[in-house]
RNA sequence: GGGCUCGUAGCUCAGCGGUGAGAGCAAGGGACUCAUAAUCCCUGGGUCGCAGGUUCGAAUCCUGCCGGGCCUACCA
């Protein structure tokens, strides 16, 4: 129990401001975070940003900027994005950063020498990929996702022997030691090991990145990968490198976890774990791939830039509710679709005419019925389900079980009708109802923390007071006109 | 081309071999008034993507096809 917890988004890369899909993501990680910190651990929230991609270099010259200020602009945006949506990361890394550059340097001078080698490749390459591509997957000469040519390239570069760590990588996942979840992603990447690994190639000629990346430590001439560059922010956030205690909350008795995108899986089960082990570092414990999102069924492109700006949602909903339609309204694992339509309608159902109307109700009733002071537990038991949902990653779980218990009481307030003991003056005989229901409504403020931060702390202070006194609505209802 | 995955009420999804297929939201009706035109109760509504097969019995297993998604692949 007094375990520590270490929690990591992916790191973005910064060619775009960001959209709604890694808000799910920032969400999701949050919630995790908070709910570890609930149950008294010791836990630390990891986010940041990918900056040494060509793909940045590439954008900031098509705008006419430098790709310093281009990545400036663009990581700030991605910043400002945690407190919009009511997460405070304890780090936030960038991997422009010297102590990250560091980091990467030394993390890839301590990965076991054998595993490092030089071979020469030949191939077509797409920049917006950041990988190579078969010539005839191309469309009229053109990458298929980036309709753009790709460049022939003929080139040594540094590879990493990930075939070596096949076996271990399998038994790693098969004895759950590295949890995937979901189980059905579980499978895929189990079955992707299986069918055997290849050696990757670990390095870019420093030429064709523009000079934009971190060099081999020892050959100038090549920079490293940008996904190997990016996995290592997990570590370099933490002070690798850089600092001795940096290992705090990345050892054996921390639970690490990595919240990401069904397309990076292969990255953090398979990549990262193998160059962890030949790096003599402790493995993650939990990988956890959520799904994608679409707006309003569409696919979200950042290229098309036609995509709801989070912070712009948030402006006009608030952050609870964008928080709560993620966590609640999305498919943990699956994908999902984002639709301010949609927004609403969970809004008013769940959080208006659900919890908000719940509250009104009970704070209204123990005023008139002159209940003062309820003194709950410091941490009441959680609802049936909510923990089990947890275990499993399934935040939309967790909040349904909240729900129901919203349910129940609504329904108890009905058959007690509450209202009938004021009307004959003897309020007195309505206080043990009260007592039971400002117990329920605790626990669910209580355990509401990790998904509405805010409202959980409005109920818990409104439920402290003495007396109770008639709230304000905390959720208003929405009222579109046609 | 291959792997995996999804396709179930208007919407979002659960069920994943066995009593007449479920939940939430939306819709219709009723009750109530403490509450944010709220809440509670009842109801309607589905060829479980399509076509075969296995089985005493399939939404649930198998095959093929159609459609969406992620990944992956030097020829076969």
């Amino acid at each position: 129990m007094t375990r520590k917890c270490y929690v990591t988004t992916t790191i973005p890369y910064v060619n775009a401001k960001p959209h709604v899909g890694f808000a799910l993501e920032l969400v999701q990680a949050d919630a995790l975070a908070r709910y570890h910190r609930l149950l008294g651990r010791d836990v630390r929230l990891q986010t940041g940003t990918d900056e040494n991609a060509l793909k940045n270099v590439l954008a900031a010259s098509e705008r006419g900027v430098a790709t310093q200020h281009f990545v400036d602009d663009n990581a700030r945006a991605f910043r400002d994005l945690c407190p919009a949506l009511g997460v405070a990361p304890d780090e936030f890394v960038r991997t422009t950063e010297p102590r990250h550059r560091r980091a990467v340097e030394r993390f890839w001078q301590r990965l076991r020498a054998d595993d490092i080698y030089r071979k020469k490749y030949t191939g077509l390459y797409c920049v917006g990929c950041e990988d190579f591509v078969l010539e005839r997957d191309l469309v009229d000469g053109c990458c298929v996702d980036h309709g753009k040519p790709p460049v022939r390239v003929d080139e040594e570069n540094y590879f990493f022997r990930l075939s070596t760590y096949q076996s271990q990588v399998e038994d790693l996942i098969r004895s759950d030691r590295l949890r995937i979840v979901p189980q059905t992603r579980r499978n895929e990447v189990l079955a992707f090991v299986r069918q055997g690994l290849q050696d990757i190639s670990v390095s870019r000629l420093a030429a064709r990145a523009g000079g934009w990346g971190i060099p081999v430590p020892g050959d100038p001439s090549q920079v490293i990968y940008v996904w190997i560059d990016a996995l290592i922010n997990y570590v370099s956030g933490l002070g690798f490198g850089t600092s001795d205690g940096w290992d705090e909350y990345w050892n054996d008795d921390t639970l690490k976890i990595h919240v990401m995108g069904k397309n990076v899986w292969k990255f953090h089960a398979v990549y990262w774990p193998a160059l962890l082990l030949s790096a003599g570092l402790p493995v993650p414990d939990v990988v956890a791939v959520h799904g994608f999102l679409t707006q309003n069924g569409q696919k979200i492109s950042k290229t098309l830039g036609n995509t709801i700006d989070p912070v712009d949602c948030v402006r006009e909903f608030g952050l609870e509710a964008v928080r709560y339609y993620l966590l609640r309204a999305i498919p943990s694992f699956d994908d999902g679709d984002f639709s301010t339509e949609r927004l609403k309608g969970v809004y008013n159902a769940d959080l208006a005419n659900g919890l908000g109307n719940l509250v009104s109700r009970l704070t209204t009733l123990c005023s008139r019925a002159g209940f003062c002071c309820y003194v709950g537990a410091a941490s009441p038991a959680a609802p049936e389900g909510y923990h089990e949902a947890w275990s499993r990653y399934e935040y939309d779980g967790a909040l349904a079980a909240l729900w129901k218990l919203i349910t129940v009481v609504n329904q108890e307030i009905d058959r007690a009708a509450p209202w009938a003991a004021l009307k004959a003056k003897d309020p007195g005989s309505v206080h043990g109802h009260l007592e039971r229901w400002l117990g329920v409504l605790h626990s669910i403020a209580y355990w509401l923390a990790p998904f509405v931060p805010r409202a959980s702390q409005t109920i818990l202070e409104m439920l402290a007071r003495d007396p109770i006194v008639p709230s304000a609505p905390l959720f208003p209802r929405l009222v579109y006109l046609q």
